[in-house]
DNA sequence: GAGTGGTCTAGACCACCTA
DNA sequence: AGGTGGTCTAGACCACTCC
């Protein structure tokens, strides 16, 4: 009839999720929704169950959809994010009591909470003696490792490497950390004021032990934020590397040009 | 023999991807390497082919290898990246005559390029309006869209909204922005100086036509800013958003805590 | 032309969830 | 018990790359 040439003969896979993305997209498939069955979508389409199987891998890997075992698979609702802000450390929050990530969690009507994995002295990965500016002499961090938790859901895993020389003598080796402002009321009280931060910030997918960690659905990356706190010297006194999964949390930077 | 009990019975998909894994982490198989093919995986493991195929898949999702269609699967390399810094938009640059992304390559020994893909001129998403502040009898802005390419990567899709009572009657609404410092020393011709700038990270798959634009691999995540340039009264003048390959490019933040 | 990845078929069994 | 996703098999044809 018309000038429509069909012409591009799609792939009966891509079709399918082509169908399934679009239906999505009007919200005929509302958030929470769930899909047709494997098995429902291949005898419609008339195709193997594996093609059906493979158009959703194609909007599971986009991080579309989330597929349950035994239940189905639903459209992924959207999370509010949280906004790890560089304000979160700003000392006017200080008598707020709570430590940066807790703030952020309360600003945004969530209950924070963290759990400590480990804290261990050891000698630091070269990169991080490195931005510490850890003479060789001087080779040895407290590591803390914790995971933060926003309501009920893993958020970030976070290591945070401090040099010995200021860990020692603090309530820093201990698992509670019982000062108010967290660890920053420490390094105050060991004449370490922040007054600049150095965030490098980057995307990935996750390892496999991250995806553990953070309970992460597939198709979910993670941001990879390593901050550096600078003291009223210049001198860099704490490393901590954020692990966040990107689909619950994200960054937020306001600063003045200088 | 020993105490050792197999017990953990592994999929062979796994199993395949495991080994696979081991054998990049300990350089075994370097990066640029090719990976047996897939017949050949599926021979000596004893599987389908398509349990071969499955197992690669697992290490494609990690962004650890990539397929390349008629050639083989290869281990990625990694590229350094281009990290974007808040100082790329610091007044101390002026007389290079760069603008910001240009001024980044160039610092990383990169040659920069973008591509204008269009200018228009829109009635702005509301996202847009409210950020910038816009009352609803103002809501007209120029959208200018490029691809930012560093040597012959594709690395940001940019898309940038400037209220239409700024952009008027200036070199924004051409392709070619002659002006030393880019479309920012055009601003300052307007009396908006960058004082400060907000930004907001997040990260997530890209969607279809970010994909395509930036060339990505499967398993690459992007990572989504949303600028906001304010003047020397505190208003905001300028949004853009960049959408980055993760691979090659990230961010960096170097603030002070106030 | 030979070898590679990309896709598809038509089955099968398993693990998990809801009832 | 019945339905769901998760995995696997043993084939097949196609599109792409390299020689």
């Amino acid at each position: 009839m018309g000038t429509q040439q069909p012409a591009e003969r799609q792939l009966p896979s891509r079709r399918i999720a082509d169908d399934l993305r679009r239906a999505i997209e009007t919200g005929e498939l509302a958030p929470g929704a769930r899909l047709p069955s494997e098995r429902d979508l291949a005898g419609r389409y008339g195709t193997a169950r594996n093609t059906a199987r493979e158009a959703i891998r194609l909007l599971a890997d986009g991080g579309l959809v989330i597929a349950e075992h035994g239940r189905g698979v639903f459209v992924r609702r959207e999370s509010p994010l949280i906004r790890l802000g560089n304000d979160r450390y700003s000392h006017k929050y200080r008598e707020s009591g709570l430590s940066p990530f807790l703030l952020e969690c309360a600003k945004q009507g969530k209950t924070g909470r963290f759990e400590v994995l480990s804290i261990e002295q050891i000698e630091p990965p070269a990169e991080v003696a490195r931005h510490l500016r850890l003479s060789m002499s001087e080779r040895s961090v407290l590591v803390r490792e914790n995971v933060f938790f926003a309501d009920a859901d893993p958020v970030h895993r976070v290591t945070t490497y401090i040099p010995w020389e200021i860990a020692e003598d603090t309530g820093l080796v201990n698992p509670e950390v019982g000062h108010p402002y967290g660890i920053h009321g420490i390094f105050e009280e060991r004449g370490h004021v922040m007054t600049r931060l150095r965030e490098s910030v980057s995307a990935r997918m996750p390892k496999a032990d991250e995806a553990r960690y953070l309970q992460l659905p597939p198709g979910v990356p993670v941001l990879d934020v390593m901050h550096i706190s600078i003291d009223q010297h210049g001198e860099p006194y704490e490393l901590t590397r954020f692990v966040m999964r990107a689909d619950l949390t994200g960054l937020l930077y306001d600063t003045p040009i200088e």
